[in-house]
DNA sequence: GTGACAATCTGTAACGTTTCAGTATATAGC
DNA sequence: GCTATATACTGAAACGTTACAGATTGTCAC
């Protein structure tokens, strides 16, 4: 062993994390060899390759990420990018959860990259591709013209967004059928005999604003009803707004016999408001409401629901961001979730 | 201008992202000069650091992340740790903007990590601390003995629980004092005449099971009221499960009057069950319950509530990790968060 | 004028990884 | 027995940062 080999030897026993030269030490090998031999590269013999992941696996070997994105500018972060006041809540917990699931078997980490009230949306998007500081981004409350999926789309990063765009670019994306709830929601309340429905809709900049007031149209004139405008407040307005707004609306002469409430939370405040101005659920209004967990049937059993599952839109997102970083054509990862039935209460057994 | 000199020149003029090497360049100093004077090390000129600074902010110079984790071990990272099953979902939302807040203006980001069931709750620490992925950690549902927390102190990364160990060791924590929580609740049951109260736990496994039980039982034996045993489903069973106990109890004989809920999801369940066995809120038994965000009091105007601020938690839990990595004594940087009063519902004006 | 010393700045090496441009050995063609 | 070529492996350099060990001034005492 000459002293060049024994200073190697020397610094690759030390009991801290194994790297390559650890390897390389162990294997006898240089570190280029490890490194090629560890991600399966033709030019390095069968056998050796096998000796090599053996040996790795045997002694815990992971790569140091800050080494890997040193040299090659790969993250293996995914970041999330959230609203600080309007995100729904279990939309959150749901929509991280989904993504967790599926990288969880990959090298990628998940970071949250939070934006609140006082700031352009666009700064946390330009942070994260100016510092290089993840490999994917998925935004939410998308805008039919998105300035962050615009600007991610010059830049080549990429994303997917969760709802819509329309801008004519293509992107990957995941979105709720708005269109067919809102649909939905007005033929079963027709089928009620409710004639007079208002919409308590998602705020006008975001892209499924549009969806659900087409629906809501659409499905109104195909059976007849009318709209009772109610635009004055939207599911990013407080409790108390709602509440004070339906109850204002429900004293009218001519109130709405149908709700149709494109939030849970926001459902609480509507029926808060109904009952402020002494009517009654189920008698005198019904209500159609999309929420992300099963508990509205709790809060009042005559409330129709139909269910939106986060947990799928983040694992849909995941993939596609996932996918879209692999090399697929960002056109083909596209997916929209159909609403279930409106659903009434079953009372269990 | 020599050769090298050039060299360097063509090299930092590139337009990419400007590193040390740029700002060397444009200044006409040498890298380290540069870096320490960013960082305002005592031996460089105070002109020329104040040169440095202003050039670095004109444009726009941000440290590589990769450089400054690969060089010094720092990841300016940290890590929320959370189970995908039992985690209170407006718990993971407020949380997770509660650490944003503190670590808003700071290099720090916020990486999620998440575990299931199936796991040990050990393997996610054991992951971030063996690579090495996070300055710092926060974890949740904590035990009176908890692997975690000894594993991170034997370690020495710096950490911070939400709720308390009992172990004897000191380490940053946050909680909420269910002592005071539970208490309270007993006292103001006892206050409308409540005198066979029952207690929706937290799991048995988790440290504030027990302060809440002893908060419970304490005031119990100083209002003179007794207890309805209620122990065979906590907060983290499901609805259903809990909906069907309730139930069940309030239909024996020697049924409750008083409820007290550890969490709001489950509350829902319990007056659920409540009212399956033909009972009414209010008159036949009252209900206090810890909320995190301000909806039971729109569910049933009848319920009795206390707020726990889980974006204060968070904050709090940030900043005490943030302060030991820091280098503040661990003893130092724990907290306990006071309930308000029980509160009834007042009805908007 | 010399030496000592402080003040200010600098080059080199290293963190762990991958890429580039090889080198050494064996095999085959003729 | 020679060159050509494929196979299997290797060292050096670079990504951007910081720590270490100097190097270059200027000032002052004597």
């Amino acid at each position: 062993m000459n002293r060049h080999q024994k200073e190697k030897a020397d610094e690759a026993s030390g009991q801290g994390r194994p790297t390559l030269k650890t390897l390389a030490f162990m294997t006898g090998l240089g570190v280029t060899t490890v490194s090629r031999a560890l991600k399966d590269a033709p030019e390095i013999g069968a056998e050796t390759r096998r000796r090599v992941q053996l040996v790795a696996k045997q002694i815990g070997y992971r790569p140091n990420r800050a080494g890997v994105r040193l040299r090659t500018g790969k993250t293996n972060v995914i970041s999330l990018v959230l609203n600080t006041e309007h995100e729904i809540m279990s939309f959150v917990s749901d929509i991280i959860y989904g993504v967790s699931e599926v990288i969880a078997d990959t090298p990628y980490h998940l970071i949250v990259t939070p934006y609140s009230r006082s700031q352009d949306p666009l700064d946390p998007i330009r942070y994260l591709v100016e510092t290089g500081s993840a490999d994917g981004v998925i935004i939410s409350r998308t805008q039919p013209n998105d300035p962050r999926a615009r600007y991610m789309l010059e830049r080549g990063i990429p994303f997917a967004t969760h709802g819509r765009t329309d801008m004519g670019l293509i992107h990957p994306y995941h979105d709720f059928d708005n269109y067919a709830f809102a649909a939905e929601a007005v033929r079963h309340l027709a089928g009620l005999g409710r004639r007079r429905l208002a919409l308590l809709a998602p705020p006008v900049e975001l892209t499924y604003h549009g969806h659900t007031l087409a629906g809501f149209a659409d499905a109104l004139s195909e059976v007849g009803a009318s709209e009772i405008p109610f635009n004055t407040v939207s599911i990013d307005h407080s409790i108390e707004q709602i509440r004070m707004r339906t109850a204002q609306l429900m004293r009218r002469e001519n109130r709405p016999d149908g709700f149709i409430s494109s939030a849970a939370a926001a459902t609480l405040a509507i029926v808060a408001g109904i009952e402020d101005a002494g009517l009654k659920l189920g008698r005198d209004v019904d209500v159609v409401s999309k929420q992300s967990s099963e508990l509205l049937h709790l809060f009042r059993s005559e409330l129709l629901v139909v269910n939106e599952n986060f947990r799928l839109a983040g694992a849909e997102l995941a993939r596609s961001v996932l996918g879209w970083i692999g090399g697929a054509a960002p056109g083909t990862l596209q997916s929209l979730s159909e609403p279930g039935e409106v659903q009434a209460y079953r009372r269990p057994d």
